[in-house]
DNA sequence: TGTACATCAGTGAACGCGCGTTCACTGATGTAC
DNA sequence: TGTACATCAGTGAACGCGCGTTCACTGATGTAC
């Protein structure tokens, strides 16, 4: 192993520079926040944050063990920070989705695309989101359910702009957004779990995945359904590349 | 905490029988084996394999730790037992979900209920299964990898007996299995995770969905999609409950 | 059937190690005057 | 501007504990004769 890339810097002199601080001392906390925060990231990433310890954690980051409580309180506590930074880059991702070129006029292709970009430039991120939802501390693994149901209800709004209200109703609206997430989740789950040439393949088996679903489950008239669960017309929706 | 359930009985000698042998050795071996994996199941339950210790398990079995070794090489080993285990009693569901009543018309109304019941009476497997797929220890992990797709493979197959070969290819079926294997997986997850009143609610939640994609794939014309992408007509099918 | 020996599941002491956490500390940075 | 004091990120020794693994062992069960 290499050595650790110690991130705090004691000394004020600067290579060429006068004797004046480089940093606040604000900063250079701020600082090894951030490396502490990274070390974790990486060494819990093929195990789980339940088996990391503060230890690994400090020699990872070049500070002794103790000077981790300077930052928080546990792992548990640590593992909560990397929630909100990773749920950070995952809204990121959102806002590339929803202002992908308006002349490109397949939404379906467009967001796959965007997200197995974003599955590579916040790989750790996204690998930690999908790992510590079922394994990670009580605490973190509620963080992250809760965020997720938020990003459930933004999607469902969405969604509402595209469907006519008389044939969806909220629940429904509700019922397809959770289907759309479970399905991206484990999209997600497999472009990590992938080598990277098989990243392109799986991006399309989601694309056609989302196609079958959405042809789909446009024509679904949640009225209907919910009277006699007939099959139904087809339900008017704005046109996408048909 | 209760004491350990002390899985390994030394003596011979019966509550009111003869001096003969209750149980062959063999059998007593087995019987340890058993409440090792029993032990490990649960102790895991709330955080992951990988943050299980040998000496946990042991003492909950009520077995010295270095006992342990006779059964198992390490945690590890028990894990790819572990995951046995958890396919058989999946594979257990599967039969279930084929087996329902023919008269009974609405397969996913039926298959759904099955999930849950298993859910219920195998609960521990199934955690196991959803938890260590994106937690585990490596081998683990690809081992479980490895039984999905089997899984995901004799879906296909189901589905290539219930649709037009002119309009579903191999591969479309391929991939459709895969979207309704990660549907499954998601609603196995939030019925896990919720508590037990709010089940019904998932189950139906997951009935729904099967429906919208289903009721939406199976217009999904794979030979034109290929071509031109353009809309469907209706694929024939057998009949469901509509 | 009885005897002598082999097998082997479980024991218990011991090991060196990494763990989380405590505590008193150091010394550069920040601030009040 | 200079001085005296406060703050506080990081140090280092120490603690008791649980860890995986080694080893020689015990004694009931199984087997060959």
């Amino acid at each position: 192993m290499e050595p650790p890339a110690t991130a705090p810097v004691s000394g004020s002199a600067r290579p060429g520079g006068r004797d004046v601080p480089a940093q606040t001392r604000g900063e250079r906390k701020e600082r090894t926040r951030r490396a502490i925060m990274d070390a974790a990231l990486v060494l819990c990433e093929d195990s789980s944050l339940v088996a990391l310890s503060l230890r690994q954690v400090a020699k990872e980051v070049g500070i002794v063990p103790t000077a981790f409580y300077r930052h928080f309180a546990s792992i548990e506590d640590l593992g909560l920070a990397l929630v909100e930074d990773s749920f950070a880059s995952l809204r990121a991702m959102l806002r590339d989705v929803r202002r992908t070129d308006p002349d490109y006029t397949d939404i379906i292709d467009s967001s796959i695309t965007v997200l197995v970009e974003h599955c590579r430039s916040r790989r750790a991120h996204f690998a930690f989101i999908a790992r510590e939802r079922s394994a990670g501390p009580p605490a973190v693994r509620s963080a992250i359910l809760h965020q997720i149901e938020l990003v459930e209800r933004e999607l469902a709004t969405d969604l509402a702009r595209l469907t006519d209200p008389d044939f969806w109703s909220t629940e429904d609206l509700g019922v397809l957004a959770n289907l759309i997430v479970t399905l991206l989740v484990g999209t997600t789950e497999a472009i990590l779990g992938a080598r990277p040439d098989a990243e392109e393949v799986i991006a399309e088996r989601a694309r056609t995945q989302l196609r079958m679903l959405l042809v789909g489950s446009l024509r679904w008239r949640s009225s209907e359904h919910e009277e006699s669960r007939r099959h139904a017309a087809v339900t008017p929706m704005r046109p996408g590349r048909g």
